[in-house]
DNA sequence: GTTATTTCTTAATCTAGGTTAATGCATTTG
DNA sequence: CAAATGCATTAACCTAGATTAAGAAATAAC
């Protein structure tokens, strides 16, 4: 294991890289993403204190997705070989969930859905990233979200 | 365990019922989808011989997903507390790269670009399944496919 | 083998969200 | 503190895919 500091906005992967790493964070913030072919980014997920982010692709294939720090932070480097022989399974079942939760809204809700769904289950996170992040997360543009906000509070 | 022969159509979990067991076919198909609040059905996982389903959400919590039978089927089932115990990391691991993909393909890829990463990915199942349950799979509706489709063809 | 039920396709119309662009704020940076 | 960059909002216009409807083709049921 090794910690290392690093500021917002320094790239700690990309799509690509070698897949064997698990970042734990200590402090601040990390995201995770893809960029598609027409060069527009998609976050996977937010990771702020005492969260795992790792790419879970395959650890034989490259990664697929870039990982990041949208704040300054503070972050444990583990392997993914070693941490695996020792792996409870709790963790990945709840992984599973969210997972399965996220699929299924994607599917199945609108926008302003995705977005109040958001914004009771990760309250804290809202807070503290950027409008167009959340957006992107919830695969919609900035724009379609500043939108959809607006007619939700005239409609009352 | 248990094993159990069921006809097509058989719905052999509903959401809201105990989430506690785990199915694995030995012949047929299963499917896994859940029902929005229009009634619209989203199929989450087809899960021909070999193949094992569950409703990945929280065991301690009511299932989310419905599971029928779209073939006449063999299923062993299993109790989930009882797997657990003796969990190998990955297959759970191989899920979460699988759900990874699909949610970086749902936010950011049209629907003719899912349909032709489902066909290579899964080109089995494209042939035994209705081509709705694919639409449906896709996250678009049945007439959408056969739209984007016909556009393909005739571009060329 | 005829009828009934699903499934697939096509077409017209509609809509959620995308794109582009302009403006006002807020936050960095020098 | 001034200039520059990044962020949120609004508005006009555009497009992928949804909805509705109707007919053709394939499957299943009697």
């Amino acid at each position: 294991m090794k910690t290392i500091e690093i500021k917002k906005g320094s790239i700690i992967q990309r799509k690509g890289d070698l897949n064997t790493k698990i970042y734990r964070v200590e402090k601040g913030m990390l995201r995770s993403f893809s960029i598609d072919n027409k060069g527009k980014e998609h976050i996977f997920m937010f990771a702020p204190e005492g969260w795992i982010v790792a790419d879970g692709a395959d650890v034989n294939l490259p990664a697929e997705l870039y990982i990041d720090a949208i704040e300054d932070s503070t972050i444990h480097v583990f392997e993914k070989e070693l941490t695996h022989r020792t792996l409870d399974s709790k963790p990945l079942l709840n992984r599973i969930s969210v997972l399965q939760k996220r699929i299924i809204m994607l599917m199945s809700s609108s926008a302003i859905e995705r977005y109040e769904h958001f914004k009771e289950t990760y309250p804290h996170i809202l807070q503290r990233v950027p409008q167009k992040m959340i957006a992107s997360y919830l695969g919609i543009t900035p724009e379609a979200l500043s939108k959809v906000k607006g007619d939700k509070l005239r409609e009352k």
